[in-house]
DNA sequence: TCTGGATATGTAAGCGCTGTCATTATACCG
DNA sequence: CGGTATAATGACAGCGCTTACATATCCAGA
């Protein structure tokens, strides 16, 4: 490939000053005269010089790429992580590349070699929805791959693993939407959790549980399932709820961990009959583009996932270790109504 | 950061051998001795030895790298298209990290400066819908960045561009969209299309025209609306046409040029109280995840989007300067009634 | 025994930068 | 005007690999 691979030593001979100087002009170092850092300058510009981050990054031990993993991009949660992420770090010089879970899986290659060999100046991680099979041993990972470079978290691990992240209060999102449920009159509020053992999802069990405390309501097992975050699992779930239950007892809300999951259960409800939201009010969470168009139009939680993605490569640029609790807010659409009596 | 950082001269000299034995087995070349091999081998994996992709970039001139340059990832047609070609780019041991468009607008960085300092393997460019406004500079753009890094297109330009590309075929596809319906006896056929200038949209405008040909149908102007790619020009699109026609003349079918505007165009169709599908059949493009779950559920073409990324990728790497045209299904669903008389 | 050609291994010169240190030019002071 | 602090520049040694090229070793065939 032509154009473009002129090197340091190209523009120093042509600007008549030796290398040293123009990698000072390069880096905006001050202590060069104006004349010769306007000589330089021409010099690039003529030649369309590009100083090669291949080569800095050899001797400055920095290569002003970061790495993010998450379990799938064709979900739009995370795709909005993602854009968060990419678009900070493109504010910063950094350049991002995508490391899916889903990999690791695989033993036609190896990502941890790759993650390792590239030498990025960190990673952030998605550990919101751990797979349920990974467990303890991906944890141990995320230790092993901290020793060798900046990770920062994006979800909850056990805080005695002390790692820089940035999080949702999974908890106190539960609560509001319960007590959101229960000020429309709901008694029967279902849940359908993602898999027990992952992180967020488990707090937001809690989160569930304690909503129904604080509005002295009873917790009953038949109104949880857990399930995968999928339209498909979320349909299965709510399947299961009502053939386990005589109608009467029927929930008049469910509660979805997120809005693929809301959607399963949408389906399954109009499926059946069941009137939304006369019958039955459905919450999600995640707020994706879609869920205003969904029938009827899916109340969720709006998590700002880019702001999280951006924050979370910011934290790993400057290199603190905290962990910041994200905000988040209830939209109201028509998936929810009073309930009638 | 410790670990992982050993050099090829730990390596070396702790297996008792010169830097160029130790290379030789990491590249597998076949004239080491089997003792040796296995001595260098041992070492390595004492010292979890990783070698730095950077510096044998520096020599090499490649860097496993590629880069991928969209409108947005947000829209989850992207997202396939970039989870596609991620997957590939693993599979082939290389590494991708994205570059939107949107970035380009902005001044605060320079991303095509960053694009070049990265010294890529290559990069894919998705130009199925550029931004009208861009046109023939991004065109010339393209060509220009074309001379000094391999470029694959996703999507068309104009064919004496010669660019390796895969795409769709646009206009057989709006083709066969329209003698669908055509077979469901709808006569009144509405196009709401995207940009007018963009590349693919301009040829799925023409395979609609043919279509109606085809069909011994009338093209009318007041049918056929350009539009961004969202749900709200979408919808507004459909608002536009219905108001500027007395309903005897609505149309009974609408085509959109993507499902997020099919999105649109049923939120407006619902808020009208117009029927779906009795009075009023969709169908959109891309057949998004969502797409089986909206109402009703919407009949759509499936492009196959993570293959096209796939195949973007292997191009990129084999050198090959073909253009392929990927295959793509009708996906029918709900949102397409027979016509009532 | 000697030679030629594999086969195995080592030496060393880069790759295109950064960064330290030495050197030179410039300025300021008594 | 010599002398020294200061600003501007250059020389050069890496960074951790790859890759000729050189060298050493071994064995078959003459």
């Amino acid at each position: 490939m032509p154009g473009g691979n002129a090197t340091i030593y190209d523009i120093a001979s042509d600007a008549g000053v030796s290398i040293a100087t123009v990698s000072r002009v390069l880096r905006g170092e001050s202590n060069v005269s104006q004349a010769t850092k306007e000589k330089v300058l021409r010099a690039m510009e003529q030649r369309n010089y590009r100083p090669s981050s291949i080569a800095r990054g050899l001797t400055s031990k920095t290569t002003h790429s970061l790495g993010i993993i998450l379990p799938k991009l064709l979900n739009p949660h995370y795709a909005m992580i993602f854009t968060g992420a990419q678009e900070e770090a493109a504010r910063q010089g950094y350049t991002v590349s995508l490391f899916p879970w889903s990999s690791l899986d695989t033993k036609a290659y190896d990502p941890a070699a790759m993650l390792l060999e590239r030498r990025l100046d960190g990673i952030v991680v998605c550990v919101e929805y751990l797979p349920a099979d990974h467990g303890e041993q991906v944890l141990a990972s995320l230790r092993e791959l901290r020793r060798v470079m900046p990770v920062v978290l994006i979800g909850c691990v056990p805080p005695w693993y002390d790692f820089p992240a940035v999080s949702n209060n999974n908890a106190a999102i539960m609560k509001e939407i319960v007590s959101y449920l229960v000020s429309l009159g709901h008694e029967r509020i279902a849940f359908i959790g993602g898999v027990k053992e992952d992180n967020d999802p488990m707090r937001r069990e809690i989160g569930y549980r304690e909503g129904l405390t604080e509005a002295h309501l009873p917790y009953t097992d038949s109104y949880r399932v857990y399930a995968k975050g999928t339209p498909e699992a979320g349909k299965a779930a709510l399947a299961g709820i009502l053939d386990s239950l005589r109608p009467e007892y029927w929930p008049t809300a469910v509660i979805a961990m997120n809005d693929l999951m809301a959607m399963g259960c949408q389906a399954e409800a109009r499926e059946r009959g069941i009137l939304m939201p006369e019958q039955l009010s459905i919450v999600g969470c995640d707020d994706l583009f879609c869920a205003p168009y969904l029938c009827p139009a899916l109340t969720s939680i709006n998590l700002h996932q880019q702001r999280t993605g951006a924050r979370a490569v910011q934290l790993l640029i400057s290199g603190e270790n905290k962990h910041e609790i994200g905000d988040w807010e209830l939209v109201e659409r028509a998936s929810c109504a009073r309930v009638t009596k």
